[in-house]
DNA sequence: TTAGGTGCAAACTTTTTGCCTCCGA
DNA sequence: TCGGAGGCAAAAAGTTTGCACCTAA
């Protein structure tokens, strides 16, 4: 399954090992995992497997395109992989997380990519507002 | 300038301070700023203003929809206004960040508006994807 | 035999909490 | 004089770094 994986990592001189695989399986199998969510779910597997490792892991994983961060609110950003398609609205007045299919955002892609060339990634995007419950401001803006 | 929100905050039990207006004040002129840079930018009028104090009233100015945080890349979060209006094209291979007028969202704000209530705010909108530069990815994802 | 990768511990950064004091209504 | 607010210190959360050891090429 991850030949491609291990043929890039030889590529550059780096090496396929158990625990870029676990972590790997682990963003993909959790989505929107923290990577504390991940080490307990590696852990499970291979209890002997750091934090340290985790962290390090997802970097580089990032940095070949295989997974995304995203911050949803506040605390840690949770990772998940191209698989995982959908963006989320996610409202600042509660902590609800509401996900919308990609398609929503086809219009917008199509003009960013023309206009400014920019490739936006719509895998897994965090767009805040305000929930139907929460959409009147919690301050009314006079003149004055 | 800030009746309202001594208004408002008279009006929930709370009270309008010199620290609330300063930070406010740091909000505004700063821009995309990060707890740190508000808290040194306080300090140059009240040294003794710590940051526990700008933690506390950015949190609250968030709750009264003063203010808003971003996630601008890595790091710390980047509070701004209602006044600061444009959308960010993160690119996450480099840390560029490209600045767009808001108008290219309006159809997409409209669509989300209708079809789940949801309010966008497009006041400080983080898009991550790929500047041109590093448009193509990193990985070549093969069919193996 | 050499460089990459990992584990471990410690450092570091960012944010939150507890507690005490101050102060205005 | 009561409760909101802020300062200070410590704790907690999240992340990074240094270093020694191990292992696959």
């Amino acid at each position: 399954m991850d030949t491609s994986l291990r043929r890039t990592l030889h590529e550059r001189g780096m090496r396929m090992t158990p625990q870029r695989q676990l972590v790997l399986d682990a963003v993909r199998e959790l989505e929107h995992a923290t990577p504390e969510r991940i080490c307990e779910h590696v852990q499970r597997v291979a209890p002997a497997v750091n934090i340290t490792t985790i962290y390090r892991t997802l970097e580089l994983l990032e940095a070949l395109d295989l997974v995304r961060h995203t911050h949803l609110g506040h605390g840690a950003p949770t990772y998940s992989t191209e698989g995982h398609q959908h963006v989320h609205l996610v409202c600042h007045r509660c902590e609800a997380i509401i996900e919308v299919p990609p398609e929503e955002l086809t219009d917008l892609i199509e003009r960013l990519r023309s206009r400014f060339g920019f490739v936006l990634d719509a895998s897994h995007l965090a767009l805040s507002g305000r929930c139907a419950k929460h959409a009147e401001p919690a301050v009314e803006h006079d003149g004055s």
